[in-house]
DNA sequence: ATGCATGAGCT
DNA sequence: GCTCATGCATA
């Protein structure tokens, strides 16, 4: 008795299921990876870790540190662009536009978050679909699975196709928005007028089973406050984002009402812990990716064991790390 | 806001 | 075992 509490109560997510993702993927997949901030020195060198080349990508993280806080790229802080809510210390404003066109892209003015009205203020105690009390981040909905893996055509997601993708928008336009610079104003756009509503990120996801669209469940706080920042695969946030604008919509309908009729709204396990991993150890760790994003069985175990680690928390870090590259922010992809 | 983890589906 | 979408836990 464990996993009765999981996920996923549907298999399937109606959203994104086209076929054609089916074979989109090698082909985006390389262009993406061709954009990365390019970890990928000269593999060949390393490939073949041994205790002296892992040895050597150790040296080389540490002279990394010492030298200057220049890398090669910086996996942790992934890309950041917004500094709109920037909230971690660590990365400031990095972000390698390297690649191709590293152009000026345009940058939002972000206003302040406050909100403005005392008005506003009362109205999310009653909070528009249905229900989410708490507007606190604090408010767990146990787990509620969503529209959780709606894109499993996991290795075919073509970001390199401005069209052809999402053609079929569920909720919104006849043609979804795939073009990066939309998604990142509708972004923005979503983030201020949810904080002008006063709903947090928390209560959008929840209240997003609430829609009730096919499919779609609540999401966590996490998945909105990533959608807002932009740090989701480009195709992630394709599929996020009607049902988001859906419920944005919404919520603003559901305000309006009240504004007009005032009389409708007087009423109104087992824990999972999480690995750490010391800053050594992960400096390393960013040193052995550098040289060799997708290190072998053997070499993740020789890692694990160099570094005192579990040979599946290294696996995991690896995956965790590529990910992170591929998220938006995609630098060079515009 | 973000690090580490899980699990589905695919190879 | 990988990629991807997501989430819990936590800084």
């Amino acid at each position: 008795m464990m996993s009765m509490n999981s996920k996923q109560p549907f298999g399937m997510h109606p959203i994104l299921h086209e076929p054609k993702y089916t074979h989109l993927h090698t082909s985006s997949e390389a262009i993406r990876r061709a954009c990365l901030p390019a970890p990928q020195i000269q593999g060949n060198i390393f490939a073949g870790f041994d205790e002296t080349l892992l040895r050597g990508a150790e040296a080389l993280a540490a002279v990394d540190i010492v030298s200057q806080k220049s890398h090669p790229f910086k996996p942790d802080a992934t890309y950041h662009t917004m500094s709109s809510v920037s909230c971690t210390p660590t990365s400031s404003s990095v972000h390698l536009h390297h690649l191709s066109s590293h152009h000026p892209h345009h940058h939002h003015p972000q206003p302040s978050q406050g909100l403005e009205g005392e008005l506003l203020d009362h109205l999310n105690s009653a909070l528009p679909l249905g229900g989410v009390p708490g507007p606190e981040v604090g408010s767990t909905p146990s787990h509620m699975p969503a529209l959780s893996h709606m894109a499993h055509h996991p290795q075919h997601m073509g970001m390199a196709h401005p069209h052809g993708l999402a053609s079929h928008a569920v909720i919104s336009g006849p043609e979804t928005e795939t073009d990066p610079r939309e998604l990142e104003s509708f972004a923005e756009r979503f983030k201020q007028r949810r904080i002008k509503l006063g709903v947090t990120q928390a209560d959008v996801g929840s209240a997003l089973a609430n829609l009730k669209i096919p499919g779609v469940g609540c999401l966590s706080q996490s998945t909105i406050c990533r959608f807002e920042s932009l740090t989701l695969s480009h195709n992630n946030m394709v599929a996020l984002k009607p049902i988001l604008e859906a419920w944005l919509e919404e919520a603003e309908r559901a305000q309006r009402e009240k504004m007009t009729k005032p009389e409708i709204y007087s009423g109104g396990d087992k824990k999972r812990k999480r690995t750490s991993i010391a800053a050594p150890e992960k400096r390393s760790l960013e040193a052995y990716f550098a040289v060799q994003p997708r290190p072998s069985s053997e070499k993740i175990a020789a890692i694990a064991e160099k570094l005192d680690l579990k040979k599946n928390v290294v696996r995991v870090w690896f995956c965790n790390q590529r990910q992170k590259q591929k998220r938006m922010k995609f630098s060079a992809t515009y």
